[in-house]
DNA sequence: TCTTTAATTCCACTTTTCGTTAATTAATGC
DNA sequence: GCATTAATTAACGAAAAGTGGAATTAAAGA
């Protein structure tokens, strides 16, 4: 089982989060453009995208010989209702939330 | 400058979690009594806190010798922001924020 | 089949994190 | 002033995480 505080130490990770952080953007992105953007090895990226794996932040598909990464959106939507879980929180975001879909007009 | 990868990391720890579900809980309570509710001894409870405090989760307010600690919402808005923040994302939070507040009636 | 490309796993090493006990700081109350 | 309470910092060892290079797996394509 992979809770959110495995989710938030996937995330802890400053390349870890960078590479979220890029996929989110970009969508899906295969290991090895994820790793010659940074000036790390392949052998560490790799082993980052496995803790990324492990704890639900990213999935993985299979295309010949690549593999193809992609944020796992049920690790957002875990996060966020955790986030909006304390009543007392909710204020702020709500005014956000519609501050934001107004400018999306 | 505290980052969002570094609030992560903060919070990617069972023990840390732990202790921050509980003051979203029970708002502010002093190093003692969380202290003394966990297995932990004295000295790792206050480095965990000094960690939650310094990568601005929780916030420490001093009451004659005793430390009291609460969560500093702004965090909690950070990581929403975040998450809500890729509009790819936002269909289904909405749709639960939604439920959520027609509960709350 | 043989070479190339894509990505992962294995291995040795270093750094960081976490936990415990002991010592320290600081405020309270007799 | 002195003992007590609350919490932190100091010192040290053990465990975990992160890294690069070498070896390995697997598919592609000449």
């Amino acid at each position: 089982m992979t809770t959110l505080s495995n989710t938030f130490a996937a995330l802890g990770d400053p390349t870890r989060f960078a590479i979220v952080e890029r996929l989110l953007q970009d969508g899906e992105l295969p290991a090895g453009t994820l790793h010659s953007v940074s000036d790390l090895s392949a052998p560490a990226m790799s082993r980052h995208l496995k803790v990324l794996r492990s704890a639900g932040v990213v999935r993985q598909r299979v295309d010949k010989q690549r593999r193809l990464y992609s944020i796992d959106p049920n690790a957002m939507q875990a996060i966020n209702d955790w986030a909006m879980s304390y009543p007392k929180f909710w204020a702020k975001s709500l005014d956000r939330l519609d501050a934001a879909l107004k400018e999306d007009r």
